[in-house]
DNA sequence: AATCTATGTCGTATATTTACGTCATAGATT
DNA sequence: AATCTATGACGTAAATATACGACATAGATT
């Protein structure tokens, strides 16, 4: 395999990647907008929002779930959503500390 | 194109994406806190840090510069790269105005 | 019981990302 | 001037992501 060097790299630069590799498609970002707005949704509610198929939406469903930063709950013939804010409350702390590290120690200036 | 829809989404969805797609790779976000750790460096060292080629690091840095979160300066045979702190603090806020609307309208449950 | 419906899974085509070797070049060293 | 060196650009192969139609299925409706 000459790729996926990934795990070459610290737990915490991974950690860091995959929530980012989560946020990084629009589609992916509106649905958590989305499920903020509404708080709790059912699924097609959340594809008829969206420009894009039902099953592409159901695939970004299951990447935000396989990450924990929503839920799904199976309610008869619905499946109903929402935000796991435990996880949303840990990803923003992560983001927190790794950007305040960078701005902790400001270069006179560059080169 | 069956593809690229992404600007089908608000701009503010995509600005997101965006961002955190230049952080969903580990290299990139060690590159980041690099440079944060030593403030101000050549290309060499960064690629000397990193399990990778010096050529994928080189792409790796374009993708960084690109979106404007670092910043290359030619120095003789060298070029310096930093940190662009305005734009780490406005990656910041981004992401903290992001998640705080996330966290804003908490369900009493989920269904 | 037969049918309908909301959802997820599977297969697949296309696009994009990742990774690296080779090459070109600007500038340093000899 | 000739050579060396650090870097980016280019080409390309392999991996992964994106998008969606067809299909399967659990549960509702008739």
């Amino acid at each position: 395999m000459t790729h996926a060097k990934t795990q070459l790299f610290e737990a915490n630069q991974q950690e860091i990647a995959q929530i980012a590799k989560a946020l990084a498609h629009p589609a992916r970002v509106a649905i958590i907008q989305f499920l903020a707005k509404k708080q709790v949704c059912i699924s097609g509610d959340i594809s008829n929002e969206l420009p894009l198929s039902r099953t592409t939406v159901s695939q970004h469903l299951q990447e935000l779930k396989a990450l924990g930063i929503i839920q799904g709950e199976v309610s008869g013939l619905n499946v109903c959503y929402c935000l796991d804010l435990k996880v949303v409350k840990h990803i923003k702390h992560i983001f927190n500390i790794f950007f305040d590290e960078a701005l902790a120690n400001p270069p006179a200036q560059c080169c």
